[in-house]
DNA sequence: GTGGTCTAGACCACG
DNA sequence: GTGGTCTAGACCACA
């Protein structure tokens, strides 16, 4: 699975490799019970200090989405995602609300708006299966 | 217009003053010509300090979504809104993304997430014509 | 409010300082809405370095039992205490169970156990109101 | 006697190991004299690493629950268990405290608290005989 | 070798 | 001045 980070941006690098893990597992590059790398090669490999990869895992933990393992280290969760809960739903109805907000001001139409969704949907699910 | 901010929040007050106004002219709260407050009355007012809400006009300003008119101080951009132009497209995939690649890891279909989207297309498009 | 912390012991300096400041909490020294030092000063306060003050207060932050304002700083989280629901006593089962095994191997009577709990629970209660 | 691990857990697996064995003893599954499976044998049998089953024997000797026979391998201390001093009183005291402030911040009554305790010394009180 | 903890020192965004 | 992020380097407990 490929890393990229991008060093200029305002997006902490932790956050960028978190979404990239993440998206690892939407497009089913990463499978439940799968091992991760160690901080250390890891960091090592992508170029950053060992402490900003910790933070990454350690939300990823904190999220469900990995957990360390006394024996094999690292793993994708075993059992599973963390559901899309009412939690969840909660949280992506407010992050949505301003990037929305803003769209309707510059007045695109909902259909617009849907057909970015569904393009970035398809580049997810394509990969499944594979 | 009501501005309500959340000094408890992870996101930066002029971030959400920002996102106030601009979600104030998604629902044609504000209009194009309209006039907003005063750097200083509206920092008195919500009680925030003035380089708080001088942040958030100058982002507002380098958007497209205001102007510093001389006499008549800071305005709604009379022209109309900034256009959801290919770089706001661009800008919206790379925004979204993440947060897709989560609800998919999640395991929440094109469907729902549809749905979140269309009720806060909603919860904007019926305040039009106020 | 006193913060003592013992370097020679094996509990973690940031985990001494979370059960110090719950201790604080219950013994009702601290009150909801109250503030703490920053983490710049507490650490400067206690002689350690600050990213320790910061994992204490991040920790306590999650747990539901501090949150920082923007405006006030850190804060003891001001509507109150996160309730003792069941994942909570769930945990202190869990918590409790190899504590009372050894207890129990050790002959020790749930009388003598319980006298020991009814004993620290009066510290904390006979501070109530102060 | 059954060993469950959880290789998942915080908990260090030779301190599980500890707390299973203990628990056994609490439980009366293992009685004084009682022979326990070499170093080797249970490393092999629950799947862990020789170190870390030495290492819970080293601490359960160290404790005086059990000890090196030179015939007959390791037993479960003949003489019984050690007592429930006022070593051990104190250290309970230091382990409950923080537990018990959590629970007095989070408003548990102490009723409430002892209604817990009660509910683990059954568990293991309902063993005691078979 | 692995993660967990701690220190020290730096820069930046925020208010 | 405050917290958030990042780096670098160190020690220790665990397996």
């Amino acid at each position: 699975m490929y890393i990229k980070l991008d060093f200029e941006s305002e997006k902490p690098i932790y956050t960028q490799l978190m979404e990239q893990i993440i998206a690892g597992i939407a497009k089913q590059e990463l499978l439940p019970g799968e091992r991760l790398p160690s901080v250390r090669s890891l960091a090592a490999d992508i170029g950053v200090n060992l402490h900003t990869v910790n933070k990454a895992y350690q939300e990823l933990k904190q999220k469900g989405f990995i957990l360390s393992h006394r024996q094999r280290g690292v793993v994708i969760h075993p059992d599973g995602m963390p559901p899309a809960d009412q939690e969840f739903k909660d949280q992506l109805y407010e992050t949505l609300h301003p990037i929305i907000a803003e769209s309707i001001a510059r007045q695109l139409s909902f259909e617009e708006f849907t057909k970015i969704c569904r393009d970035i949907f398809q580049t997810y699910l394509d990969k499944e299966g594979d």
